[in-house]
RNA sequence: GCGCCUGUAGCUCAGUUGGAUAGAGCGCCGGACUUCGAAUCCGUAGGCCGCAGGUUCGAGCCCUGCCAGGCGCGCCA
């Protein structure tokens, strides 16, 4: 990267300014590079003579002067730089650097964008963990469409990811899942009982208990409850956790591991970490209960882990869940949560505490609400189903590509408001179409010279220098930008970013496509232009396949 | 009452971890197709960045206090 050589030219200019005693800094600065706010400002600025003002007890312009006259002479890659506003130095990188920067996207193709930043480090990436209680709904498929996109961004970045769905298969839920299905059988047998206070009332419910009579008949009816329960509810559960798997596979989402809660009881480690934690004194009896001290790690109040009636609290399997992870040697764990978990937060950075490790080896991505609307108003509830919106109804309504790049387009912190018209419509106005437009149009722009017998020239041939406007350079400069792009978003673990740059990307695109033509009987130049379709083209896709979401040929 | 998140143009949202004149899309108004895809582009207007203090060369961003909305505050998950 150039800001490397460019950071190093600075600082042997700040020394040799030292040294000829026009500066008197004690510790040299940190050197901060950024894209300039606007184009006009160049390519590269620093504000390190305004940093440096305090203590030189000089102007910032003045220092920004001394810092130029210092350094060594102009490489070949900056054009020019200059001293602006309250103390900036800009530098303006010359064309043909940019030129070159075309070519490595190209010599990169799918890999342009990747890196080996997390190199060595294996990460986790847990998310959806949805009950299998009852199918996903499209807030699950936001959390699914953050996670799945993350993990992509993580491994282009050079991390070893690993994806994972934590089923929980124990405990109440599940059981309450037994008792409904139970109960809908008894009914579809003409031997209705009281329906479970709280149970699932989902038309999804009924389907199990038919095809329980499909399978095993009426065998249950006459059978003592507390018997067979145990059989609906583990029936039931796996019913769910197929359709569940399913309808994420539909979305594009896979996972290479899906972990079982009930397994930590079988195998005793929940038994065992409590045990761990109580030897600490993290864990102490009263009022015939169990507690973990969570107070100890910033949470409001203690928490139960074994009521007193013997029964663990989901808790309990949460720390034996996470002393696992921590086991299998992640050094960066992420769990991506709806906000209705926000409170769970300090716990369980409590747990990783109370286990010995840093507690920033976890971070939680919190997913706020997403509201469906339709026409300006808000859509509570499926026409379909009378409850809330699946998962799988959005995605057959506004198909994968669209309902996945709304759901990144927002930062994981804010609500979302999804426009379920304008995920629909074939317009400008989409984002997603109009992003997966400026591919099909880069593709149809090679059709085109195809047909004329004009091939793309080879990185040997193609004459770089007839890319000389400030539209084609812009073009360039944002293609340069877009690894920057990958690895905030990773670091930051923000998806959005890459939705935002896209959008970005097309527009300036689109607004070339609409000045200059590609294809003209100047056969340098189209070549010129055309290597640079290709470039536009290489980061488009890579950029779509980070989220999920298809490059297609023709729309 | 306490905790977390949010508050930026009429609407939906960005804002490069504290930098230059706060940006984009939609909507409004006005323009551009006999030429590579008009599913596109160009232009105009629109702002006490919730309010009030503070920190410093500099604050939409950091600190404090208010106001408003969302979520959470169980021996439920």
């Amino acid at each position: 990267m150039i800001e490397g050589n460019l950071k190093e030219l600075i600082v042997e200019a700040l020394v040799r300014a030292k040294e000829a005693g026009k500066l008197k800094y004690s510790q040299l600065p940190e050197i901060i590079l950024e894209r300039p706010a606007e184009k006009s400002y160049g390519d590269i600025t620093t504000t390190v003579a305004m940093t440096l003002a305090s203590q030189e007890r000089k102007p910032p312009r003045v220092i920004a002067d001394i810092i130029l006259k210092h350094m060594s002479p102009t490489p070949s890659w900056i054009e020019r730089w200059e001293i602006a506003g309250p103390g900036f130095i800009n530098f303006y990188l010359s064309p043909s650097f940019w030129h070159n920067q075309l070519l490595f996207v190209l010599n990169r193709g799918d890999r342009f964008g990747s890196s080996d930043y997390g190199k060595g480090m294996r990460i986790q990436v847990e998310f959806v963990s949805a009950n299998p209680t009852g199918p996903l709904h499209v807030g699950h498929g936001r959390n699914a469409a953050v996670g799945d996109v993350l993990a992509r961004i993580l491994t282009f970045s050079g991390y070893q990811v690993e994806k994972e769905f934590y089923i929980n298969d124990f405990g109440n839920q599940i059981e309450l899942l037994g008792q409904s299905v139970w109960s809908r059988y008894m009914e579809l047998n003409g031997k209705p009982v009281p329906f479970p206070e709280n149970g699932y009332h989902g038309d999804y419910v009924y389907d199990i208990a038919r095809e329980i009579i499909a399978r095993k008949g009426s065998e249950f009816v006459e059978k003592d409850p507390a018997e067979v329960l145990p059989f609906f509810a583990e029936f039931a559960s796996q019913v769910m956790l197929e359709r569940i798997k399913a309808d994420l596979e539909a979305f594009r989402v896979t996972f290479d591991s899906w972990f079982s809660e009930k397994s930590l009881y079988q195998n005793g480690s929940v038994a065992q970490v409590l045990e761990t934690l109580k030897s600490k004194g993290f864990i102490y009896e009263q009022e015939g209960a169990l507690w973990f001290r969570s107070t100890q790690f910033g949470d409001d109040k203690d928490r139960v882990v074994i009521r007193s009636d013997g029964r663990p609290t989901y808790l309990a399997s949460d720390i034996a869940y996470h002393q696992n992870k921590l086991q299998r040697g992640f050094s960066k764990l992420i769990n991506v949560w709806g906000a209705d978990h926000g409170g769970y937060v300090p716990r369980v950075k409590g747990i990783i505490k109370a286990l010995g490790y840093p507690e920033d080896i976890l971070s939680v991505v919190l997913i706020q609400l997403v509201r469906l609307m339709r026409e300006g108003v808000e859509v509570k509830i499926s026409k379909r189903s009378g409850k809330l919106i699946l998962l799988s109804d959005l995605v057959e309504e506004v198909g994968v590509d669209a309902a996945r790049f709304f759901f990144t387009m927002r930062r994981t912190d804010s609500h979302l408001d999804f426009d379920l018209e304008l995920a629909k419509s074939q317009s400008k106005d989409n984002p997603v179409y109009y992003v997966q437009y400026v591919h099909a149009r880069i593709c149809s722009l090679f059709r085109e010279a195809k047909k004329l017998s004009i091939a793309l020239p080879s990185p040997q041939e193609v004459d770089l220098n007839r890319l000389n406007s400030e539209e084609e350079l812009s073009l360039i400069k944002e293609l340069y930008h877009f690894p920057k792009v990958v690895i905030e978003s990773a670091l930051f673990l923000e998806p959005h970013r890459i939705t935002f740059y896209l959008q970005n990307l097309a527009s300036i695109f689109h607004s070339y496509y609409n000045k200059y033509r590609f294809i003209s009987e100047d056969l340098t130049l189209t070549g010129a232009r055309l290597t640079l379709a290709k470039g536009v083209q290489i980061v488009l896709k890579n950029a779509l396949d980070l989220l999920g979401v298809s490059a297609p040929e023709v729309m």
